[in-house]
Formats: structure tokens, C-alpha cells, sequence
DNA sequence: TTAATCTACGGAGGCAGCCTCCGTTTGGCT
DNA sequence: AGCCAAACGGAGGCTGCCTCCGTAGATTAA
């Protein structure tokens, strides 16, 4: 069932400028970045984008599908992962890491979790469904805090990223990722 | 030196009719709220509101004042707290419980830190140096991970307030604190 | 090749919010 | 009562969001 009749070659043109100009913009100006500063790149009308991408929200899950896509797929791989609670700090880390790729994501993935009409709510809610599978072997191997919920990991994950992009350095998820992880007694 | 020569009358109504209202817009609204908004439910002229603060963040420091004195002492007693790991904990609990008073004040907070010429600077500093004693003390007394940092401690305050947005419950902001504090493992 | 069709384009226009500037009002002092 | 510095207020310029609709031009049929 392959429908999607095919584009007309100027729109599919239009299409591929406009993600690629939204790629950089949100690089360079976070996810808030100007939507006709977009278009104008891209060298389309602003009514071209809103044709394409009815909502800022429906662009970035063009830009982020791929990266669902794999974090879906790489969630079900950790399933077999010896260490269960490995297994579930590398897939919590991951999304840390994917949350903190645009300034502002962090922000806009939290609340597309609870916003069903959302753009990104699909693509959220899927990830949440594949983590607490990680999240229930986790537990059930005695290795994670028995009273923490999915809900709450996935949140601290996408804080981590909103933390990070107050931190000049580089790795800045991956440290900050590993003192909530880890704790912040001394052992 | 009690410099600030008295204000006239009707400024002095006005600035304390605008922070009535601003703390109004925030608390509903957080805060990006609407300035025009503040300024006529205020019964008063934009250009009435950007004359006694010049800023958004002149006017979020004004009503946040009082609350950065008061930490500032607290942390200062705390230091005589028989628990230093106890103290500190306490002490950024109150922070992040604070950072979490106006939806976006973390995010307000955090930018602040980095910024010398924000309104908010010299206050978010101060408390930073406060903090840095609070935590001196815990690593000395080994209670605290050797490794982290003031900034990162302060970081990691605000991230949980800018989570506890995120959730319905109203004490989020303790839930969330305790899991980042005590880290996610099983005991 | 041309003509007909209808998809996709572009940007004007209306709205909201930020912030500045300056003519007008008014509180307080003499 | 009269003066004047202090304070007021909102018009106006700007940016960004989003919609709507007249028009261009890609595609298809003849």
C-alpha cells in the first residue's frame, strides 16, 4: 500500500529545499528559529512552506523521523542486551543525545508528549512504549530504583539535554547524563 | 546611604500596580506573558512599564528579590548544619523549588548565569557563590561525589524545575530532586 | 504541439508582541 | 498660583505567525 501519489517535480524540489534550510536554521537558531527566514533561503514563499508544513512541529518530525525510526529499532536490539540495565542507560542516553541536537527540541518533545493533536505526539508516545520495555527488564532484574517510572526516566533524559545547552563543553550529555544516572553521593 | 531619592507619587503607585500585575501574568502564564498585557491590566502605558523596568528581566528580578535575599541567608546558616551533605541537598532543593515558582524561569535563570549584563546576573551569581561554600563543605566531609562541580550542581537544580513543568503532581519538584540526588540505581 | 486542467506557488494582509520616542500631563515645591 | 522636572501614554516601526486567494506553470490528453 504505497499510496502517496507522486509529487510534482517543483513541489518535491520546494520540499527538499525548504528541510534542508530547516535543518541549518534550527541548527544554527534552535527549534524557534524564523519560519519565513526559512522560506526566504530556501527560496520559496512563505504559503510553500505552510503547504508542506502545516505546523513547526510537522517540520521537525521531518527533520527527526530517521532518528525515531532507528531509536524504535534500536530499542527492540537492546531487549537481548546481557545487561539489562545497560542496556537501558544506553537507550536513555541516546535519547538524550538526540533530544540536545537542536536548542529548544528538549522542550518540544516534552510537551508534544502530552498534547495528542501534536505533530511529534505519534513519534513521542512510540519511544515511550519502547523504553518501558527496557524500563520493565530493568526492574525486574533487581537493577533499577524500584519506585521510578518510565514517564520520570524519560523526562530526566530530555532534562539532561535541556541542561546541556546551558554547558559550553562538548560532551555536555554524557556528563551530566552520567551524575544523574549515577547519583551525586559520594560512593 | 540610603540613596533612592523618593519616587513621586503616582510612579510609585504605578510600579507597585505593574508588579501586582506582573506576578498575576507570570504565575498564569510564565514568563513570557505578555508585557502590553501587564501594563493594561495595570491601568497603565507600555511606555509607563519599560520606563520603571527596562527589561523583562528587570522586572522578574524585582519580584524575585526577596526570595534571593533570603536564600542567600539560609545558605550562609547552613553552614553550620551538623550534615553538610544534608544542607546542601536542602539548599538546592529550595533553589529548584524556586526556579520552579514561574513556567520558563529556569530556562530565565540558567541564561542569566551566562550573561554579565542580564538583570538577573548579579543576583543568580551571588547565589552560585553562596552555593559553592555549601558544597566545599560536603566534599571535604566526603559525602559528596568528588568530581561535580558547583555549576554543575546548580545546573542539575534547574534542570529538575524545568522538568517538574512537564508533570501534572504538585510535588514534583521533590520527587524529581530526590531521584536526580540519590541517582537511579537499586540500592 | 497545443490546449485544458488543476496542482502548487507566492506574497499581501491581518494579527500580536516588542520596544522607542516624544508631545502632553501632573505632582510637588516655592 | 505658577513653575518645571518628573512621569505618563500610546502611536509607530519592526519582526514573526499564519491564512487566503489570484496566478503560474507542470502534467496530461488530444
Amino acid at each position: 500500500m504505497d499510496t502517496a501519489k507522486p509529487m510534482r517535480a517543483d513541489a518535491r524540489r520546494n520540499y527538499e529545499r525548504l528541510v534542508e534550510e530547516a535543518k541549518l536554521a534550527f541548527g544554527r537558531h534552535g527549534v524557534d528559529a524564523s519560519l519565513e527566514d526559512i522560506a526566504r533561503n530556501a527560496g520559496v514563499g512563505i504559503g510553500t512552506l505552510y503547504r508542506h508544513f502545516p505546523t513547526r512541529e510537522a517540520l521537525l518530525e521531518t527533520l527527526l523521523r530517521d532518528k525515531f525510526d532507528s531509536q524504535a529499532a534500536t530499542a527492540r536490539e537492546l531487549l537481548d542486551d546481557p545487561s539489562p540495565v545497560d542496556a537501558l542507560r544506553t537507550w536513555l542516553l541516546d535519547i538524550g543525545r538526540t533530544s540536545a541536537q537542536y536548542r529548544g527540541l528538549s522542550e518540544s518533545m516534552m510537551t508534544a508528549l502530552t498534547d495528542e493533536t501534536s505533530r511529534l505526539y505519534a513519534s513521542c508516545h512510540a519511544m515511550r512504549t519502547g523504553l518501558s520495555h527496557l524500563v520493565e527488564r530493568a526492574r525486574e532484574a533487581g537493577e533499577l530504583r524500584e519506585d521510578v517510572t518510565t514517564q520520570e526516566l524519560l523526562l530526566l533524559a530530555h532534562a539532561v539535554a535541556w541542561a546541556s545547552e546551558h554547558v559550553g563543553s562538548e560532551n555536555a550529555v554524557d556528563r551530566l547524563f552520567d551524575l544523574v544516572f549515577g547519583g551525586l553521593r559520594a560512593s
